[in-house]
DNA sequence: TTGAAAGCGCTACCAG
DNA sequence: CTGGTAGCGCTTTCAA
């Protein structure tokens, strides 16, 4: 039960592998009886193309690359399901890779996808980094590439949601419930997505002419562990934030946690806002209040975007998928 | 700024690709000086193999496939990126696929990871699938295939938890902790994983010599609404459950919201213990009880039996990773 | 309508 | 130590 070439075909009707070829793939050129009895044959033997030789024939691979942080995180995963679904519907398959948010890592994956020859790159750059030449190069080759959810300042197409503006609403709407004190907890500082909440966030603040505090703001890296130590800071400062805002839903659940071990309550002592999965918020108590982020239409759109490149459009562009408040228990 | 091939490097250096091919694997029967000359062009030039001409050749792809019921659900995220990295650590690529746990997309996804000949496949079933004769066909044709999370019939190697024993230990718990009414609510029956799971179940009862209600069972659609409408049933009941036991992780939060909807509280009303991921109990309140799967230790044993059939190992295997109580609050 | 042959990039084998 | 050549499976071009 092995598998049949185009050639065990030919031989076993006794005709050329030419005429087996063009027969299989419906081109002009062959009496309809010989197509009928190849088409038979292929069918009883279970032919299937061999992909390799059709690649190396056209240095057309239908493979894509996708270059995620961590697929483990909801956020990603649902990004990642979306652009698995797309990709097949236009019939490219997907090499999925998880950078462990490790910048080396990312360099390695990238590497192996493009000795893949995936035709196209879909990526969110880790949280380490900082240099994006490995990300550049590829646009030297040719390789089509698109950035989601974290973007950089590289020419490089990419989709993302509007960073600072939902910063901007949600420290808006933090202020409005009567916080005085803000916090920010966040990545590290060199992801722009962090800078522009950053910006949303601290924007806000000066039309309300609130004060800006440097100790509220947290920006260290995205882990469980590491958004627990940030917010007991913050919660142990003498004059400790009345209200964070958090930028990752990693953190939120820190942050939960280490303002329940102070004993203080949500939204009483501290009001919380965050980005967030909306069916984690709703199995949280109190239920998160949350920047919904529309993961189904990001992926979507990083697909698209890549479509387009592989279909020869090679002017860049940047799409902004809306994210909006939902307000739920964790504010007042 | 093209790709370069080894011809090419053979004719800037005016000597035969075959040399050029030696040299590049370094093998013997190159002049060390040669040898530097081509490897240095090869830098300067950034030659890459061409992986189709090499799978042509060796009729080997480096590459295996996975087919998961849903990639957003945070179980099989977490055990797909533990396969991704134990095959990417053993040089194998992922293509990865979502089934959207529908029967018709598994079979369409397995066919197109058929024709991209990739070297395996580690499949987790739809909650759909009943005719598994798609999946027993791969070993007609000599493709190593792994069974994760959801076992079958079948002759072919898997990896899943402790099913019924875990399930049994629940209900147990459930039992100890004062429940006269403990209700199940699984997925299909189809699923040998639910059927595992319930048998483990009713011989906790009938141990503690309770009564099996037929009415207290409900295993029809793992999703969130089928979740919701279940509870409520459950809970309109004339003689309503006190406890629940809840074998998917969609379903425990259809599960509390529903007992929450009804006035209900947990566990004094209602006692509930699920199948669930350790850090969505910690966030939620009251924090749930749970059976902590490891999914790590799932998705390394996946592969591991892939590998070693992709190795020659012939014998079928089934794994079986030990899931553990944890208990927190939402049990008494 | 069909066949023959070249070539995609690489490796293996046999000559020199 | 190096070169030449055939062949992996497929498509394309040209010839019959």
């Amino acid at each position: 039960m092995k598998r049949v070439s185009q050639r065990e075909i030919a031989n076993l009707l006794g005709v050329n592998v030419s005429t087996v070829s063009r027969a299989l793939r419906g081109l002009e050129g062959v009496s309809s009886e010989l197509r009928q009895q190849v088409l038979a044959l292929a069918k009883e033997k279970g032919y299937r193309p061999n992909p390799f030789a059709v690649s190396l024939r056209y240095d057309t691979t239908r493979t894509i690359g996708v270059i995620v942080p961590d697929i483990s995180f909801n956020h990603f995963a649902h990004i990642v399901k979306r652009i698995e679904a797309e990709a097949r519907k236009e019939g490219y398959m997907c090499i999925i890779t998880d950078s462990d948010d490790k910048y080396e890592n990312e360099k390695n994956c990238l590497e192996l996808l493009i000795n893949m020859h995936v035709e196209g790159i879909i990526i969110c750059p880790s949280q380490e980094t900082n240099d994006f030449s490995h990300i550049q190069r590829l646009k030297k080759v040719h390789i089509p590439v698109v950035l989601f959810d974290r973007d950089a300042d590289i020419d490089i197409s990419s989709v993302v949601i509007n960073d600072a503006d939902s910063a901007h609403q949600a420290t808006k709407t933090l202020i409005d419930g009567g916080a005085k004190r803000i916090a920010f907890l966040g990545g590290p500082n060199r992801i722009k997505q962090t800078a522009e909440r950053k910006h949303g966030y601290i924007e806000a603040l000066r039309e309300s002419n609130l004060p800006i505090n440097k100790d509220l703001v947290k920006c260290s890296y995205i882990s469980y562990n590491s958004g627990l130590t940030d917010t007991l800071e913050l919660l142990d400062l003498p004059e400790p934030p009345d209200a964070i805002i958090v930028t990752h839903g990693l953190l939120v659940g820190s942050a939960m946690k280490a303002i329940d071990s102070r004993g203080l309550r949500i939204p009483e002592d501290v009001a919380l806002i965050g980005y967030m999965s909306d069916w984690v918020s709703d199995v949280m108590s109190p239920r998160m209040s949350f920047i919904k982020q529309n993961q189904r239409e990001m992926g979507t759109k990083a697909f698209k975007l890549l479509f387009d490149q592989l279909n020869g459009d090679t002017c860049v562009q940047h799409v902004i998928v809306k994210a909006r408040l939902e307000l739920r228990d964790s504010t007042r």
